[in-house]
DNA sequence: ATGGTAGGGGGCCTA
């Protein structure tokens, strides 16, 4: 089972991106996020001409996530729980009723500018994430956190690392709370496969960050023990990074026997 | 210190 993750920055800009990606790397299972479209506006054919069952959680304008999927999806659940407040699409999740697996979808808040409200709205983010990854955790079941985390983890994960020292992206309190989700019991595919610097998710648009190689690792999947037991590989795809009209972001995968 | 780019929507906001 092959499973990625994709920011992609804009459905209707990347629509010849994303066919592209689906025709050619053919997830089993993917989550996007920044989708930016509500669901009446989603051009959901896009998705279910290629043979994916489609979860969506739209917003107009900003945000938004989606789980694809070559199987039916149950146990669909939009947004995260904690704040009825909290009208940002930023939550999906659904299970793969096959192998009972459970994927989540995030798409984490940027946090800047730090301090402010948006921080806290981002620390709190994490802290609602927190309580419902403990949650899922439960099941002991293989789960799969998957998505735009808005995260650096550890300099390693920055090409300029000082260069990020003041942004939420990568402020002390951030890394924390990734780390203190990552203490539950979850494995940061990535890493555990490929622990090494120098694998990047991010490269900004502009002032050639791409080209430069000025990237960060951003974009995370963070594996119940259940499945990371079942990790057969995980990897960046840089490829979609450099096609015409790209997002600023680039899949990252896992493939899990299951 | 600044400005550099991109998407969405219809006016600046978000990243």
């Amino acid at each position: 089972m092959k499973i990625a993750t994709f920011n992609i920055n804009g459905i209707k800009a990347r629509a010849s991106v994303l066919a592209r990606w689906l025709d050619e790397s053919a997830p089993d299972m993917a989550v996007l996020q920044e989708i930016k479209s509500t669901d009446a506006t989603f051009p959901r054919e896009l998705i279910e001409s290629r043979g994916y069952h489609l979860a969506l959680h739209g917003q107009k304008g900003f945000n938004g996530v989606a789980i694809l999927s070559k199987r039916p999806l149950s146990d669909v659940r939009l947004g995260l729980p904690g704040d009825d407040e909290d009208a940002q699409a930023r939550w999906i999740e659904a299970r793969d009723s096959e192998s009972g697996l459970r994927l989540c979808g995030l798409y984490l808040p940027n946090g800047n500018p730090a301090p402010g409200p948006k921080f806290d709205y981002k620390l709190a983010w994490l802290k609602r994430l927190l309580a419902r990854a403990r949650v899922l955790l439960t099941e002991e079941a293989p789960l799969v956190l998957a998505g735009d985390w808005n995260v650096i983890p550890q300099p390693i994960d920055a090409a300029r690392p000082q260069a990020w020292r003041d942004d939420a992206l990568f402020l002390p309190e951030s890394r924390a709370a990734f780390r203190r989700i990552e203490a539950l019991g979850f494995y940061d595919a990535l890493r555990l496969r490929h622990p090494r610097p120098g694998q990047y998710t991010f490269w900004d648009y502009q002032a050639g960050a791409r080209h430069r190689n000025d990237g960060i690792r951003i974009d995370h999947l963070l594996l119940s023990p259940q499945a990371a037991d079942r990790l057969s590989n995980s990897w960046i795809e840089t490829e979609p990074r450099d096609w015409e009209k790209p997002s600023d972001h680039t899949p990252v995968w896992i493939t899990l026997d299951l």
